[in-house]
DNA sequence: CGGCAGATACGCT
DNA sequence: GCGTATCTGCCGT
């Protein structure tokens, strides 16, 4: 499958698709890769969803257009990363709740200060800290350098667990976070 | 390991 | 003002 036809459909199809996928980080002749083992879909017809209230400064890059990066701030120190889906005009995304680390270990080490390997991507802003992800960052194409993502072939369905998400409080009763069934890069099982 | 408080800036009401 | 798509350290079991 193509990148365009899997971002180009809604966020609920996108996010489990996007399970096994990388995220490659090119960072001064370093390279960082990461599998994306937790995801969640956050629609404009969603009272969770940033786009929900409609096109902001903050959010119109989730209603550009798909396979852009949008970043957020949030709790005054977080970053957290969404892949843009959908077309030009919704306001949909998918958020990159966890990645396994396959690639520059030592450098996503250093930007986590030192924390375990099993810490260090395992949640939206430990990630984002870990590949060096910030603001700068927002409105970022996935096709070109520093930051890409590689559509892989689909997971089995028996290794897609589907729950409900995480850290909100109107719309927490969708199942729309999907995780890699026994990944121990997964930030909540 | 589970629960809880604190950190800390900003968008939105 | 208030709530936030979170993380960390510290406490107790």
């Amino acid at each position: 499958m193509t990148a365009e036809t899997l971002l180009d459909g809604s966020a609920l199809s996108a996010a489990p698709r996007l399970l096994g996928c990388l995220l490659e980080r090119d960072l001064g002749g370093t390279k960082l890769i990461g599998r994306i083992v937790e995801t969640e879909a956050y629609d404009q017809e969603d009272v969770a969803s940033h786009s929900y209230r409609g096109e902001t400064e903050r959010t119109k890059v989730m209603f550009g257009p798909p396979g852009h990066l949008y970043v957020y701030f949030t709790y005054g120190m977080h970053y957290c990363a969404n892949i843009v889906v959908g077309p030009r005009g919704h306001g949909a995304a998918v958020l990159i709740r966890a990645l396994e680390p396959l690639e520059g270990i030592p450098l996503m080490q250093a930007y986590r200060h030192g924390r375990s390997v099993e810490e260090l991507t395992n949640g939206p802003a430990k990630f984002t800290q870990a590949f060096n992800i910030t603001s700068e960052l927002n409105g970022h194409n996935l096709k070109i350098s520093p930051l890409t993502l590689r559509v892989q072939p689909a997971l089995p369905a028996n290794e897609v667990v589907r729950a409900t998400r995480i850290g909100i409080s109107r719309g927490r009763e969708l199942p729309w976070r999907f995780y890699v069934r026994g990944n121990p890069h997964v930030s909540v099982k």
